[in-house]
DNA sequence: ATTCGTGCAAAGACTTTGCATAAAT
DNA sequence: ATTTATGCAAAGTCTTTGCACGAAT
């Protein structure tokens, strides 16, 4: 079904080589020193079929379009830090004591996500 | 400066009745029972304006287009239930113990967004 | 040879903007 | 009369899709 082609190394290579999750274009831009021809199509593409098959974890911050992360960094649970001044996107691990106590009576929580906003080490 | 309008108070009128957060095709719809012609860029402009104004809070979730609700119910911090089954949103009041020891040393936190998903008690 | 992936361009969802007209002062 | 808002359509961003061509089996 899924092939592994040039073109998807390239991607999964990108993806192994970044510091932090990437959006399609900052993929693209980095998969084109491997694969000259390729183009946003495939990446989004591919990406999409990535998520499927459980190898990258979308990273959808509020206002923002979402980034990709290889799914073994995201295995366990964790949220991510986003830096005010540079912009860079910081995955944290662990979590708080006990997110659902927030919800109502009747409400039955069954997952939820934690953005931390501010400035990062290397900028402050 | 910023003027009121038949447009902007009919846009007022809709946040105000509305039970949760609105996107601004729901705020088109519900206003042009008001004022029949008026057009999706007067409630994209007037909904900035409000917010400039601190009218009105931004409400983003992960993956999601904007929604808006009126800046009084957004003065105490509050976060985010969605609703899988029915797609509502709904507010919750409180916060959780201290959601910036999430972030490793050096960073400094300036503020969070907290989005839990699952049931809601009209839907269980 | 057949199947599936790729590249390009067109189209789709959401949002912003330019411009002539209309409304508010 | 002057200023500012409106409506429409065009354009902009991000993402998806149709289709002919190319690559992999």
């Amino acid at each position: 079904m899924t092939r592994d082609t040039r073109q998807r190394r390239a991607i999964r290579s990108v993806f192994d080589d970044a510091d932090g999750p990437l959006g399609p274009q900052e993929v693209l831009d980095r998969a084109q020193r491997d694969v000259p021809g390729i183009g946003l199509a495939t990446v989004y593409r591919t990406i999409k079929l990535m998520v499927e098959d459980q190898e990258l974890n979308p990273v959808e911050l509020p206002g923002e379009p979402a980034r990709y992360e290889p799914a073994e960094r995201g295995h366990s649970h964790h949220h991510f830090f986003k830096c005010d001044a540079c912009g860079r996107v910081y995955e944290m691990q662990g979590c708080v004591s006990n997110p659902s106590s927030l919800a109502p009576d009747g409400f039955r929580v069954s997952r939820h996500e934690i953005v931390l906003y501010g400035t990062c080490a290397n900028c402050a």
